[in-house]
DNA sequence: TAGTAAACGAGACGGTACGTCGCGTCTTAAT
DNA sequence: ATTAAGACGCGACGTACCGTCTCGTTTACTA
């Protein structure tokens, strides 16, 4: 007795070569590399179609990268503050350089002029912020931290060191960067005593 | 001896009115509003020359930033080491959020794809971290730092926090938002026990 | 007896509408104004139903025309082949001028290229002309013209003149028109004696 | 030391090209085969070019049958007011079935909606109609003609039966046909008795 | 003070992509 | 059987900038 019919009706029928070849196109030629033009030769798909679904370049990438989840994470329990910080830092540092998500973030960048993308960077941003909550309730109860540190500025601090690092100062990140940084947020810098 | 008028040959005559439109409209309408075609309709200025001296829009951009020196630096020692990160901070919060440069600096992670303007930021970061650096020096002198402690680790985290806030997750920062940084990277966070 | 609603299954149920969005439209922007798109939207038809019915614009227009017997005619005997020529001048004057059946012809001169069209308004010319045809043979009875009178010719010149004059001259036409090219074509130019 | 350069200034460079392909396309496809896009393609010509000078189909069409005098004209003295007029008639229909000019013509039909041709077409006539005075004025010198015969109207008469009979009424001309409808206004249509 | 080379203005051009419109075809429901 | 609803491929529209080019004209330094 299934209904299968329309799958759902949201968005295009091919929707998955359109969102293939944007990801596809981003990669290889960047931010303003992706035209709405060359996603539809590439993904055979008629331009018309496209923009009767994605108003936008922006709308038609924030769609790609939503359906893609090209941006994963999640947060398992290391046992200790230290090591969920650090998990946490290596995410981001993973998101930054791996291959596809890497250029897909500094393509984003180049977005974030356009309200579109803002948007959906910050939200973004405040789902993974939701997320990583935990790790500090978790802290709190063993003992590791006091009620009134900011989890928001906690990561600001190692997420905002890693993107800064990576992606505007663009330097290499040494081995050990995450590490560094953690516990330097944790304990402090050493005075000479 | 009549010193000549033309100051080094280097650039357009007009290049004071070129880089003015410039900045105008990459403040009035982004990174990608900006167009050599407006910049030569506004400066009245023809096109042709503008590509006579610049050959793509973002060594355009980068002639006009490093002219207009629109991302001014300057370190004070306050007398603590404290004092002097806090100051560094507020200078990169002020850059981020301040009318004209704050939008060119969004405008220019609209260009961080491009070569150029990439070369442009990182350098620009380059310069600011070696103008911090006496920071570090002084504050070792003081014995308030230990040998050890790389400086551009500290500056990645407070810059770093306040980008990644202030661009990225796009969220205002609450007063007090550097003092509580600085402290967190001077001490560490607070355990309960 | 209870007529069916159907009239004929020729057609479709809301010909009608969709006949009367067509003529509006055709008035109001011109052929190629006209799209069989606005024309669903207005008669609120869908598409589909009027490509089912007229596989195209001309065809679509062809139906409308007929349907509404935009260009009406009718040939009273006026007692003088005079008075007949200049009734059936005036008849052509008329429709080309009045507000409906002007814009109708105008429109029906920009499908000349089509054969559709084409067709539609050679076969109406036809139907004129063989309904005027009897004011030739009253006109022999008389004994106001010769058997070897060709009426094509007689119409051709009377007609043409005023579509000439009206649609491609486009030059106001003075009263008496109708009565000066009659009197021309049935006694000749005046010669100065 | 003459200067040459520019010759003239007016239009494009490439203007002959431009205007053959144009003539080209309208007489294989007609009015709306007609097509920028297609004009571009066959001259080799950019579309952006085209556009540049011509903002409009017409506007393009209308030069481009001006350049190439698409539609000549002249008027011999035959030495009679007979022979004159027929003259003319059969340069009207000459010009009407000649196979480049025919099909221009038809297809100006198709574009009289449109202001700008509808005024080209207008201009023509009058031009036409002003190089056709003369015969007149000599009739009248040769008393063929009183004064008050409005030259106009027997060219509407003329003119008209030709464009009517070949355009709208799309029926072939039997050999004749000039000299029957110059007589038949000459003349008048013979009475039986 | 005249000559000359660099800089500039003017503007046509080929080209890519834009975003929109209407076409005519098609599939899938609902009536 | 007819209609509605609407996705789709397609072709053309007219526009905006791009970056390149040629050709004259100014400018201002220098010989």
């Amino acid at each position: 007795m299934f209904r299968a019919t329309r799958t759902e009706g949201r968005g295009p029928r091919q929707a998955a070569a359109i969102f293939q070849a944007t990801l596809d196109l981003l990669m290889q030629h960047g931010y303003d590399g992706l035209t709405i033009e060359g996603v539809a030769a590439r993904s055979k798909v008629n331009k018309t179609t496209i923009y009767r679904w994605y108003p936008s370049k922006d709308a038609l990438l924030a769609a790609a990268m939503i359906d893609r989840e090209v941006l994963e994470k999640n947060t398992e329990d290391t046992g200790s503050l230290r090591g969920d910080l650090i998990a946490v830092t290596h995410q981001v540092i993973r998101m930054l350089t791996a291959v596809p998500s890497g250029k897909v973030a500094t393509a984003a960048l180049g977005g974030l002029e356009r309200p579109g993308l803002a948007g959906l960077v910050r939200m973004f941003c405040a789902e993974r912020m939701e997320s990583e909550k935990p790790i500090f309730d978790r802290a709190r109860q063993r003992g590791e931290l006091t009620a009134d540190v900011d989890p928001a500025m906690v990561i600001d601090l190692l997420a905002g060191a890693v993107w800064y690092r990576v992606l505007i100062r663009q330097t290499a990140l040494e081995s050990g960067f995450a590490e560094a940084i953690v516990d330097t947020v944790l304990s402090g810098l050493p005075r000479s005593s």
